[in-house]
RNA sequence: GCGGGCGUGGCGGAAUUGGUAGACGCACCGGACUUAAAAUCCGUUGGGAGGCGACUCCCGUGCCGGUUCAAGUCCGGCCGCCCGCACCA
C-alpha cells in the first residue's frame, strides 16, 4: 500500500495529469515509429496530406501556426485508422534571408543558426503530438536536397518549349537552322538561349548603390531605400525562367482543381490574358515601324498619337535636333523612378519625339510620344492613344491638348452622347460604332463595337498588317538573388563565351565557406569573394571558366519539396517513378492565402516543366487546397488611433481599459502577433497550462480552419474542461461497465460517428469537437458498454491523440490506439431503431405544434394529424385543400420532418 | 477601378441540394455541494407581450423588394466590412 505524504495531493486513477501522460505518449510514438509511413503497397488506399513547410525563424512558433498543421494532423490521423496509407511530412524551408543578415551581425554561419532554429521548431511540433513521419524530414539548404533543386534547375535549363507539341522538351530535341549552324557555336548559344526555359536577359531592376543590393519594389519609396539611400533602375544581366510559356496551360488546369475560387482567381488575374491584335504604324519618313498591341481594335480610326515605353528599344530613335535632348532626359528621369511612382495615380507625363506615324488604315498622321504610363513589358511596349475610349489616353491628351476623336457612340438616348461626340469625354462602355473614318468599307455605322472588331481584325490580317495574338500580364520570372544563402545556380561562365550547366554527377554543387556575408558592392553575390571556388578549369581541355555566383530565389525548394517527401533518402533520382505515381498528387494541401501567386504559381510551373520531362505523372501538383484563417492576437489603439502593446495596458473594470504610463482609456482591438506588440503567444506557454489535448481541441472548436480568429490563451480552459469530463467520464464506466447500452446512448453512438466522420471528411473541424460533447451530453450518467466506450475513444483520438492513447490502453486496447479501425455505424441500423418521431406542424411556414408519429407516417395520417392539431387552436381548417398540405421527409433518411399547411384565414 | 469573400444572440460560431434559426461552447444570472474558496454538478438566457401554470402570441439572420406552401439559404437592388491585384492598352 503506498501511502500519500502529508502536503502532496493524492493521484488517483481518476486524476487527469496531461504533463506525465503527454510525456508518456510522445516518447511511445518516437520509440515504436507509431507516426512512420511506409512506401505503398500495391492496391493501398493512399492520402497525401501536406502542410506548407515553414522558414524556420528564430522566434520559434507562436500559436498562429499550428492552425493549419493540427487540422492536417487530425484529417492524417483519421485518414490513417480508416485504413488509408497516409503520408503526412514535415520539413523545412530553410534557405533565405534572416538567417543570412544574422549571419553578417554575427558571423554565426547561416547554416548553423538554422539548424538550431530547427530544433526549435520541431520540440514544439512534438509538444503539439503532430505526427509526422520525421525519417523523411528534408531541408531546402541541405545539400543532399539542393542537389535535386539543382538537378532540376539543369534539366529547366537544359530544355524548350516546344509550342507546336505544347510541352518542354530537351533543347537537343530542337532544330538548329543549317544558317546558324554556320555561323558558329555562339549563334548556336544564342540560337538555342532564345528558346530555352532558363535564359539570361537584360532587365531593369531596383538597385541600391549605397547598399550594393537590388530591392525589391515593396522595398523601394519613393525612390530611396528604407534607410533613404538613392535606389535607380538600371538593367542587369539576370537569370530568368520563361514561366510565360506555360501561362495557358497555367490558367487552363485551374479549372480542374478543388481551391478556393478566390486563389483561383488571384492566378488567372495575375497571369492576365488578353486577346487583342498586334499592328504596326509606320514611321513616316523612315523605314521604321512601330508595333502596337491593343484589345480595341475597333478604335483604330480615333488613334490620335502613339505612345513609346521610355524603356522601348526605339524611344530615343526618332528624336529630331529640336527633340532629342528632351526626349533623352525623359528616358533617363523614368529610369530612375520605381515602379511605385510610375503607378496609377502618377500624373500622365510624356514628351513629343518629333517624329510622326501613319495610321495604316486611315493614312492619318500622328505625333508620336514617349510616355512613362505605357509599362515596357506589356504587349509591344508601345501603345496607340485613343483618347475617346480609354481614360488614360483621355487624360494624357488632355494635357498635351492632343485630338481626341470618338468613333464609338453611346446611343441616342444616353445624357452624356453630346459631350462624347463633342471629343469632350471619354466613352469606354457599351456602343455602336459611328462612320467609320477613311475605308467606309471596313464596318458600318451603327454595328456594335464587338462586331467592329473582328471586321477591322480581319481586315488587318488580310492586309498583312497586323494579326490577333494572345497577350498575358504574367512575366518571366527573375530567378537570379545576389545572395549567399540560397541554392548555389550550377553555370559555368567559359573564357570562349559559352557556358555550361554543372554535369549532373557533378551536383550537388554546394555552398562555398566565405568569410563575410556582407553585400559585395557590385552586382554579385557575397559567393564571388570565393575565389578558389569561383575560378574553374575544365580538365579535359583546359578552358577556364568562372562560375555563376547568383543564387537560386527562396521559392526554388519549394517548387518541388511535396516530391521529395515522397522519396527522400533516394540519392539516385529525385522521386523513384513508382514511389512518385503511387503517391499521385497531393490529396489535402493546407496554408496560408499569401502564396497565391507566388509559391503557388511557381509550384505549378515547374510541376508542369517535370510532367513534361517524364519525372511526374500527373498535370497539377495539388488537388485540393485549403487557407488557413489568420490568428491574430490583440492590443490597444488609443483615441489617436495609435496601437500599443498589451503590457502597457491594464483592465480597470470590466471592458475598460488604461494606458499605464499616460493613464488614458484605450479601446482594446485585435492585432497580429507581434514582437513590437509583445503580444506573441508560444504553444509551449498554452500546452504547460492546459496540455497539448486542450490545446488542440480548443483551436479546432474555436472555429472553420479557413476563418480568421482572435486568440485568447484563457479561452483554452474550456476545452479542458470538456476533457477532464472525458477522462472522468471513460474512467468512471471502466470502473463499472454495463454490459448493455441504454437505448438513448446507443442512438447517441450512431450518430456521433456518422457525423463526426462526414466533418472530418469535410474539414468540419469545429463541428467535429461539437459532436463529441453532444455525445458526452447524451451518454454521461446512462448505462455504457465497454464496446461504446471504445468506439467514443477512437473517434476522440485524432483530435485528443494524448488521453485516447491513455484511455484506450487503460480499456484494455493494445497500443497504439492509431493501429486501431475507424468505427463503423450504419445509419439503416439508427433508422429502424426510431419509433417516434416529432413531427413539426406549420401553418404557412410558421410553426404550431409538434405531434409524435411513427417516421414512415404516410400523408394521408400526417395531413390529418396537421388539421386536427390547428383544428384543435380554433383555426378554420375545414375546406383546405389536402393536395395543398405539404409534407416533407428528410431527403436521405425519408423520415418525416414537418407538414405545412397553407395559411389560413 | 477590377476581382474574391463576408454580414446570424453579449461573444466564438451551428443550420445537406430552401424545410423547427440560434446546434455546441464561452460569458452572465440563479441554485446545489463546501466553514469558505477552487473544482464539480443542475437550471435560465434572441427581443417583446400575455398567463399561477406545463404554455400562447408577435417580431427577429445588415437594409429594401421579389419568387415560394415555406427564404439565413434562391433572384434583383442597396449599405457596410475584410482580403487580393491594380496605368495590363
Amino acid at each position: 500500500m503506498s501511502r500519500i505524504e502529508p502536503g502532496k495531493r493524492a493521484m488517483t486513477e481518476q486524476s487527469y495529469d496531461f504533463t506525465a501522460l503527454e510525456t508518456k505518449w510522445r516518447d511511445f510514438w518516437d520509440k515504436h515509429g507509431v507516426n512512420k509511413t511506409p512506401h505503398p503497397a500495391p492496391g493501398d488506399k493512399t492520402f497525401y496530406v501536406l502542410d506548407m513547410f515553414p522558414y524556420p525563424s528564430g522566434a520559434g512558433l507562436h500559436v498562429g501556426h499550428p492552425v493549419g498543421y493540427l487540422a492536417t494532423d487530425i484529417v492524417a490521423r483519421y485518414k490513417k485508422m480508416a485504413g488509408y496509407t497516409v503520408l503526412h511530412p514535415m520539413g523545412w524551408d530553410s534557405f533565405g534571408l534572416p538567417a543570412e543578415r544574422y549571419a553578417e551581425r554575427t558571423g554565426v554561419h547561416p547554416a548553423v543558426s538554422t539548424e538550431k532554429n530547427i530544433e526549435t521548431y520541431k520540440r514544439q511540433m512534438r509538444l503539439l503530438g503532430l505526427g509526422y513521419d520525421w525519417s523523411r524530414e528534408i531541408a531546402t539548404s541541405k545539400p543532399d536536397y539542393y542537389k535535386w533543386t539543382q538537378f532540376i534547375f539543369t534539366r529547366l535549363y537544359n530544355a524548350f518549349y516546344d509550342a507546336e507539341a505544347g510541352r518542354a522538351r530537351p533543347i537537343d530535341a530542337l532544330d538548329i537552322p543549317d544558317d546558324v549552324k554556320a555561323a558558329g557555336k555562339l549563334a548556336v548559344q544564342e540560337y538555342q538561349d532564345e528558346r530555352r526555359l532558363v535564359y539570361y536577359e537584360t532587365a531593369p531592376v531596383n538597385w541600391c548603390p549605397e547598399l550594393g543590393t537590388i530591392l525589391a519594389n515593396e522595398e523601394v519609396f519613393d525612390g530611396k531605400s528604407e534607410q533613404g539611400y538613392e535606389v535607380v533602375r538600371v538593367p542587369l544581366r539576370q537569370v530568368k525562367m520563361r514561366i510565360t510559356a506555360y501561362a495557358e496551360r497555367l490558367i487552363a488546369d485551374l479549372d480542374g482543381l478543388d481551391w478556393p475560387e478566390g486563389i483561383k482567381e488571384s492566378q488567372r488575374n495575375w497571369i492576365g490574358k488578353s486577346e487583342g491584335v498586334t499592328l504596326s504604324f509606320p514611321v513616316a519618313g523612315t523605314d521604321h515601324r512601330i508595333e502596337t498591341f491593343t484589345t480595341r481594335v475597333d478604335t483604330l480610326g480615333g488613334v490620335t498619337f502613339l505612345a513609346l515605353a521610355p524603356e522601348h528599344p526605339l524611344a530615343a530613335e526618332f528624336a529630331d535636333a529640336d527633340h532629342r535632348a528632351e526626349v533623352e532626359a525623359y528616358i533617363e528621369a523614368a529610369a530612375r523612378k520605381s515602379d511605385l511612382d510610375r503607378t496609377v495615380d502618377a500624373e500622365k507625363t510624356g514628351v513629343f519625339t518629333g517624329a510622326e506615324a501613319e495610321n495604316p488604315v486611315t493614312g492619318k498622321r500622328v505625333k508620336i510620344f514617349v510616355a512613362d504610363y505605357v509599362l515596357p513589358d506589356y504587349g509591344t511596349g508601345a501603345v496607340m492613344g485613343v483618347p475617346a475610349h480609354d481614360v488614360r489616353d483621355f487624360a494624357f491628351a488632355t494635357k498635351y491638348r492632343l485630338d481626341i476623336v470618338p468613333v464609338i457612340d453611346p446611343g441616342a438616348d444616353h445624357p452624356d452622347r453630346a459631350a462624347v461626340l463633342a471629343g469632350e469625354q471619354c466613352w469606354t462602355e457599351d456602343g455602336v460604332m459611328l462612320a467609320p473614318p477613311g475605308d467606309s468599307s471596313l464596318y458600318q455605322a451603327g454595328v456594335r463595337w464587338r462586331d467592329a472588331r473582328e471586321a477591322v481584325a480581319d481586315h488587318l490580317e488580310a492586309k498583312g498588317l497586323g494579326h490577333r495574338v494572345t497577350s498575358y500580364n504574367l512575366r518571366d520570372w527573375i530567378f537570379a538573388r545576389q545572395r549567399y544563402w540560397g541554392e548555389p545556380i550550377p553555370i559555368v561562365h567559359w573564357e570562349d563565351g559559352t557556358r555550361t550547366t554543372l554535369p549532373e554527377d557533378q551536383l550537388p554543387l554546394t555552398l562555398p565557406h566565405i568569410d563575410s556575408y556582407k553585400p559585395t558592392g557590385h552586382a554579385e553575390s557575397p559567393l564571388a569573394r570565393a575565389e578558389d571556388w569561383l575560378e574553374v578549369t575544365d580538365p579535359q581541355t583546359g578552358m577556364k571558366g568562372r562560375r555563376e555566383t547568383s543564387t537560386m530565389p527562396q521559392w526554388a525548394g519549394s517548387c518541388w519539396y511535396y516530391l521529395r517527401f515522397k522519396d527522400p533518402r533516394n540519392d539516385n533520382a529525385l522521386v523513384d517513378p513508382e514511389i512518385e505515381n503511387a503517391w499521385g498528387s497531393v490529396d489535402l494541401y493546407v496554408g496560408g492565402a499569401e502564396h497565391a501567386t507566388l509559391h503557388l504559381l511557381y509550384a505549378r510551373f515547374w510541376h508542369k516543366v517535370l510532367f513534361d520531362l517524364g519525372f511526374v505523372s500527373t498535370k497539377e501538383p495539388f488537388q485540393k487546397l485549403v487557407n488557413q484563417g489568420l490568428l491574430t492576437s490583440h492590443a490597444f489603439k488609443n483615441e489617436r488611433g495609435i496601437t500599443l502593446p498589451v503590457d502597457e495596458v491594464e483592465e480597470r473594470a470590466e471592458g475598460e481599459f488604461i494606458h499605464t504610463p499616460t493613464g488614458e482609456t484605450v479601446e482594446k482591438i485585435g492585432a497580429k502577433m507581434s514582437k513590437s506588440l509583445h503580444n506573441v503567444v508560444t504553444p509551449d506557454d498554452v500546452v504547460a497550462r492546459f496540455g497539448a489535448d486542450a490545446f488542440r481541441v480548443h483551436m479546432m472548436f474555436m472555429g472553420p480552419v479557413e476563418a480568421m480568429r482572435e486568440w485568447e490563451t484563457d479561452r483554452t480552459a474550456s476545452a479542458l474542461k470538456f476533457l477532464r469530463r472525458v477522462w472522468r467520464f471513460v474512467t468512471g464506466v471502466l470502473d463499472s461497465p454495463a454490459g448493455e447500452d441504454a437505448k438513448t446512448v446507443r442512438l447517441a453512438r450512431t450518430k456521433l460517428v456518422l457525423a463526426i466522420t462526414e466533418d472530418l471528411d469535410n474539414l468540419r473541424l469545429n463541428t467535429g469537437v461539437a459532436e463529441l460533447m453532444k455525445f458526452l451530453n447524451a451518454a454521461e450518467g446512462e448505462a455504457i458498454s465497454k464496446e461504446t466506450l471504445e468506439v467514443f475513444i477512437r473517434v476522440l483520438a485524432p483530435f485528443a491523440p494524448f488521453m485516447a492513447e491513455e484511455l484506450w490502453e487503460r480499456a484494455g486496447g493494445q497500443p497504439s490506439v492509431f493501429y486501431a479501425d475507424w468505427p463503423e455505424a450504419d445509419a439503416a441500423e439508427l433508422e429502424a431503431a426510431i419509433d417516434t418521431v416529432e413531427v413539426v406542424i406549420q401553418e404557412g411556414g410558421k410553426r404550431r405544434g409538434a405531434v409524435e408519429l411513427a417516421p414512415d407516417a404516410d400523408d394521408e395520417t400526417l395531413r390529418a394529424a396537421a388539421l386536427a392539431l390547428l383544428d384543435g387552436q380554433g383555426k378554420p381548417v375545414t375546406g383546405v385543400p389536402l393536395e395543398r398540405v405539404i409534407v416533407v421527409r428528410d431527403k436521405k433518411t425519408g423520415r418525416v420532418k414537418l407538414v405545412n399547411v397553407p395559411k389560413l384565414g
